[in-house]
DNA sequence: AACATTTCCGCAAATGTTTGCGGTGGAAAA
DNA sequence: TTTTCCACCGCAAACATTTGCGGAAATGTT
């Protein structure tokens, strides 16, 4: 009763072969329905399991994805994951989840842990100042599909999933100057990452473009204090902006905190713009206006684009997925 | 270069039988340092790992914990993973990540995959009415380790790992009495939860033994839009009340959209305090008061639990996390 | 009756690793 | 010279499974 069944043991029990067994318990059409029977019957009684690990040594399939992320504890990513983990479960794999941490060397480890397990596949989101790159040339040669999503490398050769971000931050853009705003405060997050260079080129394009527009300043935080600490002083100047653009949550919250502080009116002495997951705008009063940026539905996608990769699509992709506005009372 | 080495294709190259190599690769004593030199270095330059498939089918060890989990997309949950993850892989370990979104089935199929998956050992927080008793009974009777975190059964003869939610409950009533507090409305979860019953135990406890203590009424809700209904409605009463507890964050989002939606002054007319993880009440104005469990230090706990486990400690134990008041300005 | 075909099943190799045991060669002890 | 001992290494089994191949028995065909 302690150890589980084996083929062995239930080829013993019943003085059939191993194969035999093995075979009538996939439906093989060498093996009579009769032994069929039996063996599936005793195979259900002694709660009979295939052993993983038998399986994968010999089939070299593991069924496993490993995905690799800067942090868990983040609200686009905990989505993103949970979505990960569904489609993945409902498709017969299991996920190994691992932190990088903002640290390239542990990313690089991360990448080599996933490698040592014999994942199928692999989901990546980068960390600032990535120096992985080497490894997943060699992943990909080793015939390990990556898909990268969020913070993906600027090499197009790869297959990567993201937020249509030059969209979201033009779709900002085009939304902040209808409101006839005079002074933007941009903030922006890691100047290092492919995602804010994206969003900012994106946002900045659309003032160029309008003579005449609101002026912009644009800063860039590493967290969420620090984006408090420069709302706080530009709300001291004495031409304070009119409006604030955040590009993630995290600044968000650090510039809501500094409002909320100042005792300012919104949208009324300034207004606020976000990129958002959309959890933390509907908790604020007034609720942010924000572009949506669906953690979950980019989970959904990476999967469907992994599963496309494990069925032979070779060629790499970029996918966008489009957002949406959505209208809160900040603006 | 292709498919990846092996301890045979080492040994074809050195001429030598794969048992040295395996045991030149592990420093065993029998094997001379000349050798071991020789067949390290070839391992590095071949870019050598093993196979931990077959090691694992050896071994009969993974390397591999399972964590069962209703949401991975909530505040308390993704920080428990993150540091269980962290701690994890510290110790040599990955993680396999399961939701069972709030489902009892899906909870059990969750387990057979962690079983079939042959995971070292598993963490869990159980969903509401779990039917899954049998189930981990058998576990344990296989020498899988257990350990339920957050959520736990009942029944004492299993590891478990929860705040401490007596103390908290306790705490969270002795502050709101000591603030002279007269009708107090109390949202709690779930009530088939144990982690719910056991709060509301300790929080009326305290104040059956205050005589003349606040009038207390006492609500559960299945979700913050129902906490939001609940205050809204209670607002709305000629006698409204002078304060509200939340057990949760979930409850406590829902209760201040309705207070922010009501105009009332906190702490003036109306105070809050809550039972939460941190960063919810952070972020509102005022800061709301509140009572932290730490899902990080449950998960750093759980992993000293399970490590020693599987060092043998055989006795079930019931661990507590204690928490702490934070104050805020919402009391 | 001889032959061909079908039905059903077992043998054995292979996946990569670990490990108990036995063996070889040389040096030191008797 | 023979024995003992030690340092070093290989053989082979075992872990659980899959699968190509071959083979026996039963059935069908001339």
């Amino acid at each position: 009763m302690g150890n589980p069944a084996t083929l062995k043991k239930i080829s013993a029990r019943l003085n059939i072969s191993i194969s035999t067994v093995s075979r009538a318990l996939k439906n093989h059409p060498d093996i009579s329905e009769k032994t069929k029977r039996k063996v599936k019957e005793l195979a259900l009684l002694m709660e009979y399991e295939p052993n993983v690990y038998a399986v994968h040594l010999r089939t070299n399939k593991s069924r496993v994805f490993g995905l690799i992320v800067p942090v868990i504890s983040n609200l686009f990513y905990d989505s993103f994951i949970a979505a990960v983990e569904e489609e993945a479960r409902r498709n017969g794999y299991s996920l190994i989840i691992l932190q990088s941490g903002d640290d390239p060397l542990q990313e690089s480890e991360n990448l080599r842990l996933c490698k040592t397990n014999r994942v199928d596949g692999i989901f990546i989101s980068l960390v600032a100042n990535s120096r992985s790159a080497p490894l997943y040339q060699k992943l990909n040669a080793g015939g390990i599909p990556v898909v990268f999503f969020d913070i993906v490398p600027e090499d197009g050769s790869f297959d990567r999933i993201c937020m249509a971000d030059e969209e979201a931050a033009g779709m900002a853009a085009h939304t902040i100057t209808r409101y006839k705003k005079q002074r933007v405060l941009a903030l922006l997050g890691k100047p290092e990452l492919s995602i804010t260079k994206k969003r900012k080129e994106a946002f900045l394009d659309v003032f160029k473009k309008e003579t005449g527009g609101p002026a912009v300043e644009v800063r860039h935080c590493y967290s969420s204090e620090e984006a408090r600490k420069l709302v706080s002083a530009a709300l001291s100047k004495k031409t304070r902006p009119d409006h604030i653009f955040c590009m993630s949550d995290e600044l968000l919250i650090g510039t809501m905190k500094s409002l909320y502080q100042s005792g300012l009116d919104i949208p009324g002495d300034i207004s606020v713009l976000a990129i958002s997951n959309g959890f933390i705008p509907g908790l604020y009063k007034p609720e942010i206006t924000y572009i949506e940026t669906s953690g979950f539905e980019l989970g959904k996608l990476s999967v469907k684009r992994m599963l496309e990769k494990m069925e032979g699509a070779t060629a790499a992709r970029s996918i966008l997925l489009p957002s949406r506005l959505v209208a809160g009372g900040s603006l």
